[in-house]
DNA sequence: CAAAATTTTGGTAACGTTCCCATATAGGTT
DNA sequence: AACCTATATGGGAACGTTACCAAAATTTTG
């Protein structure tokens, strides 16, 4: 039951523990043959070295920390993937922490990291502005932090990827346009995150351009579940705003306007078109499915792997900022 | 930017690690006032212990391994949150990894987490026999495993914890019954999880019972996903099946049924009721709704934890078997 | 006031591994 | 044979922390 260690092979081929090192690490100085029992016995006696011991040795826990509001969409599992993918090779565990679109809870999130001793921290913030105090203590301390998806204020020197919010939300606008929609409603996500801002003003250059913008037509909410979308498709019902589509901050906001919209029997896409930001699944498992545009999350999370492994082989290397891009998906949501 | 060490904190109060570390530890063996004195310069020097070193003192990395055939549906997700509640507070640290329900994956992850020195491993399966000897070597060297949703066959000695799925899906063929239904279909899981014979199991008693069983309302898949659940139905229907309603063995197969069901413009509930095992959004964001057996996910996944915290605690403890209950919700799939 | 009892502190080994330095052995050159 | 150079191995410190035992300082007791 007891592990087995460097020591006891040693005990056991009456070698030192140095040689045995040696041949477990591949050291040009040391015999083929003693190397050849060295590892005869580690295959016998069930060696498995204990990275623990150089995590010690080393300074380093091996462990990154992934903090992000909710891991219930696939969204957030998405982009662990992508991050999986990158560092589980290399030997790093990945711990995450759910905040609950809570910047309290996010701001405890982060000190347990700390705690833990993490090498780096991946994170797509709740709010853009709340923890910003702590983002620059937790790097000054020497903890790279990289962003994804949601970023904060650009005073913060951190390493960042997402997608051009801004422009492809123009994109998706203009293909409702293109389609023959005048009246589109956006279901504007909660004001405390950027990219809100910069999908909505998107949405507003469009509309503008063409003439046909009206302040009536964009909904606010406080959050982004599917209760919200639901209400703010009720909203515009209740207050008899008409309107022919609705562009919707994510998938999930506008899967819960779907649902409203199919329980008051109005017709998707005929009597009014949805589209929305997505990527993942949630997109085509409702009927119908839904236009979006689509952001590449696995490799967003490879990328953000990669940023924080650059910053955590060398603190001072600059801070990158990448721009990934999204396709647009016609289905039938706008389509028909 | 160099990490505080108690060494560091003794230098710069001229005292030995010993006392510092019985300030921190709160040992009654030390003067009120010294106490004071360290608590302040941990405070002032901005001190913050290494889990590293301890690991390496108690041979526990503090790590628990988490193996999951996906983390796409919320499904995984929110058992993933029981796990965290009870595991984070006492400083342990999950580590997820996806097998993508190929037990060899499945293998390889397993190999990982050890490799990694997990002190313990919840697991949801992916194939019922494959992995069967691995999980006993695993034990065998001393780390214990939970398996919780999909569990092994009877002969590993290990803790577990489910729902009763025979039951469950009886109750749910009743309901169906109950509401009128004569010709109810069987969308199966796949036949190398346990779970799916339960549930099979469960719904032919029930149709015996009433004498309304018929072989080719069950069609067979070779996965769990949105795509296989389309492809079930469509066999049905290409098939000719005559049918008056669904019962899947999950949320995500019976969402792939109703969406082809949708888009050949036939009518939820009103021609075909649709019925599955649930516990998680996905239920309710589409529409119609689910009607589904709610598992509960969350305190699955604590008690999952619990279960291993046992182990971890004394390897010797016995196994336990827990069968959680689980509410059936009728939602509008099947009402109207 | 000395002796005993108690409280407070210091020294050090241990956890598992690697790496530097020193030592020993082998082989090769005069 | 004496020397030198490679090659191969051993010894021990270090990473940060705690736990044990020993030693010192303080308080209590007769």
């Amino acid at each position: 039951m007891k592990r087995i260690t460097i020591k006891d092979l040693a005990k056991h081929l009456l070698l030192s523990t140095s040689t045995i090192s040696r041949a477990l690490v591949n050291d040009k100085n040391i015999h083929p043959d003693t190397k050849k029992k060295v590892l005869d016995a580690v295959e016998k006696l069930g060696y498995r070295p204990n990275p623990t011991a150089l995590n010690l040795k080393y300074g380093q826990s091996k462990n990154i920390g992934f903090v992000v509001p909710e891991m219930i969409t696939p969204f957030t599992s998405k982009v662990l993937r992508g991050i999986q993918n990158i560092l589980y090779p290399l030997g790093y565990r990945v711990i995450i922490t759910e905040s609950d679109e809570n910047p309290l809870i996010e701001r405890k999130n982060l000190l347990l990291l700390e705690e833990f001793n993490v090498d780096g921290i991946i994170i797509n913030l709740c709010h853009k502005s709340y923890n910003q105090d702590l983002y620059q203590q937790i790097m000054d301390r020497g903890i790279p932090l990289v962003f994804f998806d949601r970023i904060p204020g650009k005073s913060l020197d951190a390493s960042k990827v997402m997608v051009n919010d801004n422009i492809k939300a123009s994109l998706m606008i203009e293909h409702l346009i293109d389609t023959g929609r005048k009246r589109i409603a956006h279901i504007m996500g909660p004001s405390t995150i950027r990219n809100s801002t910069e999908r909505a003003m998107g949405y507003k250059r469009i509309l503008t351009k063409h003439g046909i913008f009206d302040p009536d037509l964009m909904v606010k909410t406080e959050g982004a579940t599917f209760e919200h979308g639901r209400s703010a498709a009720q909203q515009l019902v209740d207050k008899k705003i008409e309107f022919d589509s609705i562009f919707a901050f994510t998938d999930t906001l506008a899967i819960g306007a779907m649902n409203y919209l199919l329980e008051q029997h109005i017709k998707i896409p005929e009597e009014v078109a949805i589209a929305s930001f997505s990527g993942t699944e949630l997109a085509t498992i409702v009927h119908p499915q839904l236009t979006s545009v689509e952001q590449p999350l696995v490799e967003m999370g490879e990328i953000a792997a990669g940023l924080v492994l650059e910053k955590i082989k060398d603190i001072e290397s600059p801070s990158k900022t990448i721009v990934m891009d999204a396709k647009l998906i016609y289905r039938a949501s706008t389509l028909g």
